[in-house]
DNA sequence: ATAGTCGGTTGCTTTTTGCAACCAACGTGC
DNA sequence: GCACGTTGGTTGCAAAAAGCAACCGACTAT
């Protein structure tokens, strides 16, 4: 299910992208050097999604600039995840995006955090089990 | 960078799978449906990427289990924050996987931290601003 | 010996993506 | 008012990626 909606070669980007403030459909794909209708079929995608809300600022023609909806910014952890990963194994220079708590301008962390032995867990301390559904499928 | 290397439509749907402990390739393929050959190449693909290591449980012909090196295996945080992210918008039941503390069974938690503020962040406090570097890249 | 499984590879079809051209509506200069 | 550039697309075609079926060698179970 996650996959079927952000796991493709764009969306992703897009959303980092998003997220980082960028507004409009030209901004976006000068910044990703991604396709006109590729870009265009992806944002339609992703306000079908209910990630993207597309606000006009103009009518005839309408032209819109793309924000996140709450569930699009309920993405900010993963994304947030996979530019630390990024930045620790293919670091070659600084960061190119830094995500900051808004109140003091910080770089954020992601912890994984067990909240019965309350405490910061790494990841060789992670098992899995699976749901009690009898049917694997695609939510993540 | 980073999504080129998992960025397409399978190969975060294999690592949450190794993750979850699947090894050998007859299981990967039936749990997600993916076809042979693409398997074949996502794997041999993660693993150039060292992401994923080989182990031969069998020789003539050779034939491997695959495990998440620890670069693999710190794509974790990146995995459990899209599960929930999954859990949260289209749960339709259980969640089909939950990871858990291996040291106390507990369903673990994501966690956006504020060094500073020593505090937890929600996304709604997250701002974000460039590195250094000039050019943008796909670096997350 | 026969059948079935596992882990692939090969060749072909279908789907997805990329690219270039085009377009309508706006803004800008004159 | 008119030419010119920019923005945000769409359309049509070529290239790349993914899916599918067939096959294969080595093992395993009967």
């Amino acid at each position: 299910m996650t996959l079927s909606v952000i796991g493709d070669r764009w969306s992703l980007l897009i959303l980092r992208d998003l997220f980082r403030g960028v507004r409009r459909f030209e901004e976006l794909r000068k910044d990703l050097g991604i396709a006109k209708n590729i870009l265009s079929d992806r944002l339609n995608k992703l306000h079908q999604a209910g990630i993207v809300e597309q606000q006009p600022y103009q009518v005839k023609p309408i032209r819109n600039e793309y924000f996140l909806t709450h569930k699009g910014r309920d993405l900010s952890p993963s994304l947030i995840a996979l530019m630390h990963w990024g930045d620790r194994w293919y670091a070659d220079g600084d960061p190119p995006t830094i995500l900051t708590h808004s109140l003091c301008d910080t770089a954020l962390e992601q912890i994984t955090h067990c909240p019965t032995c309350n405490e910061h867990v790494n990841t060789d301390q992670i098992s899995s089990r699976p749901g009690r559904r009898h049917h694997l499928s695609k939510s993540a």
